[in-house]
DNA sequence: GGCTCAGTTTATCGAGCGATCACCAGAGAT
DNA sequence: ATCTCTGGTGATCGCTCGATAAACTGAGCC
């Protein structure tokens, strides 16, 4: 980043950075830690990852919460930087090539070791941000995805989608993100071709929402009593 | 349990419980404890919530990660008991109602944040049982699933499914275990109906494996070609 | 060269952790 | 009434944790 030293050949056994360089590399570091070991990773193995001592750590965070905070803000706001509102809303191009693109590369976004182990973790602490995240993915793209599909399909595009399409676009996008979960957090085998699963999902997403707006065409459709 | 003194009347101040229910009662307060503060949850935070001493707990466990290990049995195994064999593959009955009631059991069976909560833990510590649970899905639920499904297709039956049918149906499996963790674990608003849920996704893997069917009567179809 | 200031270390504190050991106490058998 | 067996307690050990205070050090400036 700014580095205030002009371009001096960096010594092997590097110290005393410039104050912005130290900062950020502990908050990256403190996310491959937390990542691994969760939030109560300790400060001490923090300092080794970096090569320092633990006190140095209270010279750029007033405590491990503010390092915390600062690690949730730079996973969260990482995947954010795609501009998916330009990428959903584009209806010069097919919809359906559109959500192709838009999940490969929000995929490519969050789909990795380090950011879903952090989602995770921080889901399960309950925190603030979480659900913020929760209700973006919500009005950001489901609710963007549903007003495309209603738009594509010629039915009235109204401001809010229903519950049931909504429940529809979070089953779809649940499916999409268990993904990950199974290959980066499970390491279970996955269908290799992420490509190929986004569109398999998007071929049933798409049937699913199509075959919803035939059966109502603006109300919500009756029940099917199915259970035996 | 098995209660050894004959039924005296249990005294408000109720201590010196016989070995077995002492030890029961230590796992499933263990497995409320952990569900709440992950495995890092303290042995005095939970000796207070039996009311006895944190030594007490090395009477009945040699160590925290037996009792750890406890838990995951506990947990693990619960939703195992509801006989799944007999329900996805008793082919008297409709395909269609057959999933919709085995979803909505075992569902019932793990959508809580005790069960959600501990499974999530677990698995973000990478171990073992999480790796058998999840092969376990694959095989004992999933692979059922499709092999039902090419039945009721007329297709053949082959031993064991496709990739690309086995991520249909995780994409679809993974969905609804979405909806758990978004109502039990982030505790946002879900559509309330869960069998209401549960057919709308089964509406629309069973389109997708039609579909799927239909492309390839046999053999694997060939990739769509989507992306712009 | 010596001053200064910011990045870094050494030493340490109090609290909480898992775990151990000696001891206590009360119900059941005799 | 006393003995015994076992569920339960009190005290404590060694360790790690987050955090603090004071001392050190080296690059930039005069």
């Amino acid at each position: 980043m700014n580095r205030k030293t002009p371009l001096k050949r960096v010594r092997t056994k590097q110290k005393r950075l410039s104050a912005d360089d130290r900062r950020s590399e502990f908050v990256t570091k403190a996310t491959e830690l937390f990542a691994e070991e969760g939030f109560g990773g300790g400060t001490r193995a923090l300092a080794r990852k970096l090569g320092v001592t633990q006190p140095l750590l209270y010279r750029y965070f007033p405590s491990k919460d503010d390092l915390i905070k600062e690690v949730y803000r730079k996973v969260y706001l990482e995947p954010l930087e795609i501009g998916w509102e330009r990428l959903l809303s584009d209806r010069s191009r097919p919809l359906r090539a559109r959500l192709q693109e838009f999940y490969e590369v929000y995929t490519d976004a969050i789909f990795n070791r380090r950011w879903l182990r952090i989602y995770l973790y921080s889901g399960l602490k309950g925190l603030d941000i979480n659900r913020w995240y929760v209700g973006m993915v919500k009005d950001k793209i489901l609710t963007r995805i549903l007003r495309e599909c209603r738009h594509d399909a010629g039915l009235a595009t109204q401001s809010r989608p229903s519950a049931a399409e909504l429940e529809l676009a979070w089953v779809f996008h649940g499916g999409i993100f268990y993904y990950g979960v199974r290959k980066y957090i499970y390491e279970a085998p996955v269908l290799e071709d992420k490509a190929q699963m986004i569109s398999d999902a998007l071929d049933i997403f798409l049937a699913g929402f199509e075959r919803m707006a035939e059966s109502a065409t603006d109300r919500r459709r009756a029940p099917i009593k199915v259970v035996g």
